[in-house]
DNA sequence: TCCTAAGCGAGACGGTACGTCTTGTCTTCCA
DNA sequence: TGGAAGACAAGACGTACCGTCTCGCTTAGGA
């Protein structure tokens, strides 16, 4: 079986980095399942053998970015328990910026909603299931029957929503700032909040927030 | 040309209706032309005497909504001005919670992105402008040489997407909490930052951010 | 409603040409419904507006050529009643294999069984009725009481197969006699008899058979 | 080799039986290889193994079948050079009643038309040449210079064809009548001719025919 | 007794046609 | 003139078979 896995892998690889590609060139839309197999070099009806459709295939796709997003992320979860500033889910967030400028052609379509709507629904999922289990571990260290003013899945989701928009409109706008800039535009707004943002309040120190 | 300028009138207003009322059953893209011309009891061939295709009508129709919303909270702008609980941009968007709310089928199939992504994109838009132009008269009082520290570009942008991203979720759960209650978590969540909203920082005062 | 028949009219004899050129050149089952759409120089989309498939479109174009069939030899029948050599059924028959050299090609691509079973069911069926009819005016002469050795329906359905079997092998043998001696032995087999075909017996008149 | 040679012959066989069974259930042109591999219990790889296609199969079973039915003809041939009621032609043509009648639901698909016409035309040949070559033998008698009034392959062409289309009709009709009963009106039809079985004319003794 | 070659199962793949669906255009006719 | 009706072209869809191929498994028969 080793062998057909082998080659089941690679007409699967093949299918997603054409589908990729083909976003990154006219959108999710307007493509046709005959155009990615055209790219990707297989027949048409292949592509039916491996996906039920454009979506299916899409769905996975996402999957295995999001496995190599957060493969990258863990190599500094390790950290996220001692409090620094190139540590933390401070850091966690400076990585998301810095892969979303990285790929950022194929973010752009994708987080600009060019693409089914059940594709943006599950990496917003992604990200809160990911916040809140970073968030949980934190919040342990309170003490077990510690309850924050605002629940944690409200939280998360406001975490996701806002961070995704974020980036969505850098992209779109073509990257007027550095990620670096966005990283810190970001934790000033998310953890200090708009007052602070405006300079009307005081500013929270990232110590405070590591 | 008054008879017949009413009866265009009435035919776009059917169309209009015919599309919410399928929206709201089966989602966007689920829908045809002959589906929105059947519950309007029209011609197919007439839907294209007035739009070109299914994305124009809803654009067209995200703006009569828009315009509706916009003007109740005209209603309340003029007392924007002077800083007070139940006026300003605190009240403006506890009007939007509760217009959502009202609404809430329509916006949760547009707001989960349903629909096309350039309706998104204009109700985002719409927001950005508007809350943009709040922002704008507000910072004024600080002096025309004031600069905050985040940009005012960036700013709005970040509002529109956490608010809407924090609708969408609301809406997609089955409403969990009041609109009164997600409007308080809103308001803490975005003008106090995320360490306020998690109990870790000190909260600022309601009167602080009016 | 005028100009619309005229319209889908003109559509299915285009389409009912082509199928029947195509037919001519490779056979009926090589044929796709894009080979008669093509030809006929509409959508394919077009050819499902009129018929359900391939078999469908034939089946009334076999209608029509029989119709026309029928319609010259309704030209002669009505002398079929008297008896005499150049009318009658020898007189029929005699048309049909003119017919049939008019119209060769066809013919034997549909006769050899290239086609639809249904359709050569079809073509079977039109000549036992139409033989069925001759035969019962024919043997009403006799009196109503009088009852042949061999009953109407198995004798009809021989007259059926032995004719277009013997036109079959005709055409399919690039017509190796004229249409007259087909028709001259034609009569001799069926009429007078094996044991008369092959001079064995004696013949029978022309005049005893009309 | 003697093993892996009766292995063939029984996958061989039982793709036969299996596209027989198939016939009978389903007519030819429904069947799907796959079909006839799932009945046969073999892969369907194994299929073009051993036929090209579904086509070739159908032909070499049709010569199975027909081998059998020679087979049964030839041990009355024998005494077809004597004349009496119960051999000569007349005898073989009552068998192959028989044999249709026993063999009715396989017989009815194929005579029908509901198979490839190369089949079809395959088994009117065998009777062709079957007819043929009695013939021949018989009129030898009559003198090296003897030449029928009807050419030879004319003739056996029309005794095919009417045999074939009456057998069909036959089956078709869920046998109406008995093997003997059909035996016999085929018999005055096609050696008396119309006229006698009409009862217009004189019935050929049944002497004359053998 | 091993081993090697044949029969076979499994299934990926390219390819072609199918019948369906939707879109947008156009033409004709009706009120 | 606005709208109804509907023919039509275009083209993507998902399905169904086809015939080819490659890969392993099993097993019979020669070494």
């Amino acid at each position: 079986m080793n062998k057909y896995d082998r080659r089941v892998q690679r007409t699967r690889r093949n299918l997603r980095e054409a589908l990729f590609a083909l976003v990154r060139e006219k959108g999710y839309d307007a493509i046709t399942i005959e155009d990615i197999t055209n790219r990707a070099e297989l027949g048409r009806a292949t592509f039916y053998l491996h996906y039920h459709d454009k979506e299916s295939l899409l769905l996975e796709s996402i999957e295995v970015v999001a496995s190599d997003l957060i493969a990258q992320i863990d190599q500094v979860s390790p950290e996220v328990m001692d409090s620094s500033v190139h540590s933390g889910p401070n850091a966690v967030i400076r990585q998301v910026f810095q892969y979303a400028a990285d790929q950022s052609d194929l973010f752009r379509t994708i987080l600009r909603g060019e693409v089914a709507s059940r594709a943006t629904a599950r990496i917003q999922q992604i990200i809160r299931e990911t916040s809140m289990s970073l968030l949980q571990s934190r919040l342990a260290r309170l003490g077990p029957d510690y309850h924050p003013p605002v629940p944690l899945d409200v939280f998360s989701n406001y975490l996701a929503g806002a961070l995704l928009s974020f980036l969505a409109w850098w992209l779109d706008e073509d990257k007027p700032y550095t990620p670096d800039e966005m990283h810190h535009m970001f934790v000033r707004l998310f953890f200090g909040g708009a007052l602070s943002a405006l300079g009307i309040s005081q500013t929270p120190s990232l110590d405070d927030i590591n």
